[in-house]
DNA sequence: AAATAAATTTAGGTTAACCAAATTATATTT
DNA sequence: AAATATAATTTGGTTAACCTAAATTTATTT
């Protein structure tokens, strides 16, 4: 079945948001999700049902069938594959990555698929830690917990952000943390849960409870 | 400006052709190209004419003005770099790449350009032996010839192929003769031009005239 | 339960790309 | 030069995605 680029924006919509009231998305969360008015949702939601790919009602809103749901991790699969490549291998910064994954993620070819899967290395993570769908639609799991409540005094690894947005990417990069960076934290302060962390080792820094809750280490 | 896949697809197909009749293709040509009506060509030209990507006029055709041919080289580029990266590293057979160069040639990123480029070793070739024009533009130059009448005797490297159908180049593979080959012209029959020649300084073997008026060699 | 607010759908309209059939220009024959 | 063939255009229509504004449901208050 042929399923059109703008389709698979909506699939991945939906996929993107449905862990919230178990797989069920209204109309009006996948409109702002797409920046598009609610009412060519209806439209397209129709089309999506009409092709088997989600079912639907007025009450309970749209849910993902299997096939949909398959549609949607291919989606999110390529999309991580490009980033790791884009990051990987083309000098790209994780900050950068995503509108241009967001191009490649609709590029049409199962060979092409698996053979970059292969050339970088079978990945399970991409650069922001995001989980890379295995062929069968697996997400490999990570336990990670957010630096915010991490025990005092401990090692930890940083293995993945909780905010994509460009802003906070940048941030991270500023202060010196990236994936991968071994972390301490050395106190909480009482009156802003801010932490003081010690960084590689080597140098300490303040970092806002609102920072910390977006850092997952393990 | 925003040039549409579509709009690009028209003034690849018009590039294309633009070497027969200086520049200037006909309507219908272009129909054939892109397998449309030639009333949407109509349709197309027009608005092309009015973002001044073409000039036109019923009787001379269309002709590239400098943006459009900018533009539809810039696609070249991308399309021949996408290429040389699916065989070069991905293992791709020369023959397999097209398809998927269609769809990779109309990413929008010029650091993304740049940093294949660079990734790939600046090549000046593709895995066809056609040019890869560089960013401003300008194609490399070989000075190579086709296989019909070519010295006999003499040591010829395979550089590029006149012919990128699936079906010539499964042709070559199954004759084992692939880009950077050293061939020697043996023969030619008389009765019909066909060329015994030697590959690799090993085994030999028999060409008609048209498969080898589509091997380029140097 | 009635009133208000929020979410969804309908109705009517747009633009980009396409098409087939009919028409009009331009070339080529005879 | 008239007749015929070829090429290009116009006309009228389609589909996928979008939109705004109005109407209808459904949910939440008072």
């Amino acid at each position: 079945m042929i399923i059109s680029v703008t389709e698979e924006n909506y699939l991945k919509a939906i996929f993107s948001v449905a862990h919230l009231s178990e797989g069920r998305v209204g109309n009006q969360l996948i409109a702002e999700k797409l920046s598009i008015n609610p009412a060519s949702v209806t439209e397209m939601l129709r089309r999506l049902h009409d092709k088997k790919l989600i079912e639907y009602s007025r009450a309970e809103g749209a849910k993902l069938t299997d096939q949909g749901l398959k549609s949607a991790i291919k989606v999110v699969r390529k999309h991580r594959l490009w980033e790791t490549f884009l990051v990987g291998h083309l000098n790209f910064t994780w900050d950068e990555v995503h509108e241009i994954a967001e191009q490649l993620e609709h590029i049409q070819s199962d060979k092409l698929l698996d053979e970059l899967y292969h050339f970088l290395g079978k990945p399970g993570f991409d650069p922001h830690g995001d989980p890379i769908p295995n062929k069968s639609g697996k997400m490999p799991v990570l336990k990670s917990k957010i630096l915010v409540g991490a025990d005092i005094g401990k090692k930890l690894k940083v293995v993945k952000v909780a905010d994509n947005t460009a802003s906070f990417l940048k941030y991270l990069d500023k202060q010196g943390i990236a994936l991968g960076d071994i972390i301490v934290v050395k106190e909480v302060q009482d009156f802003d849960r801010s932490l003081l962390v010690e960084l590689k080792g080597k140098r300490e820094i303040y970092l806002s409870a609102e920072a910390a809750s977006k850092i997952m280490v393990e």
